[in-house]
DNA sequence: CGGGATCCTGCCTGATACTG
DNA sequence: CAGTATCAGGCAGGATCCCG
């Protein structure tokens, strides 16, 4: 059972990133180049200002993405994935295939 | 914002599919050639009848495995991924790799 | 503008007992 | 053996309101 201890916890981690509501929609956005909290918060429908900030501190805290506060008026936000956080769109992709070939 | 709400939803079916509790360890033991009840329920540390039960279910219905009973005494039944299911594989070791590469 | 603090709600889950 | 039924608990999420 040691295969599957190793493939359960360490899968795991990426659900655990993904399975939050609007996580994939916010890391889509993002990796579209809509870096604005503000774009966020008015282009994910049904959205809600703690849901969304839940999920961009979960992702930062993960290192997925980095948070840049720019000094203007008015005060603005940027999200940049990093590295790692860009590492998980061919897996997105593979999802997104998964469910184009099967449903 | 079509690519977007392409990928989410899209690869959010994957997600609802292995976001459960023990989602992962259920399906990566039946990759692993575990294919019966008793060998789950009495291998999977922490999980209990309901939950294993309320996953293969749900497994089943979105036709990720099968469900034969065979007629033995005592009964016995046995799992088995579909295409479908197995097409999870790849995407389950594209999270683990990114696990072990990023944490 | 970009959040944080609160309160409330519902679903997911845990634990057990029971059955064909 | 392979589940179902039932009840209680907890945590994720919805809805506001407010503040730097």
């Amino acid at each position: 059972m040691e295969l599957l201890e190793d493939k359960k916890c360490l899968a795991g981690s990426v659900i655990n990133t993904l399975k939050g509501k609007f996580a994939l929609e916010i890391l889509s956005a993002i990796l579209d180049g809509h870096l604005h909290y503000g774009y966020l918060i008015r282009n994910i429908d049904g959205i809600n200002p703690r849901i969304l900030a839940t999920r961009l501190r979960a992702f930062e805290e993960e290192g997925i993405l980095s948070r840049k506060v720019l000094p203007l008026i008015p005060p603005q936000v940027e999200y940049r994935l990093t590295d790692k956080g860009m590492a998980l769109y061919p897996i997105i992709e593979a999802m997104r295939d998964w469910h184009l070939e099967y449903n």
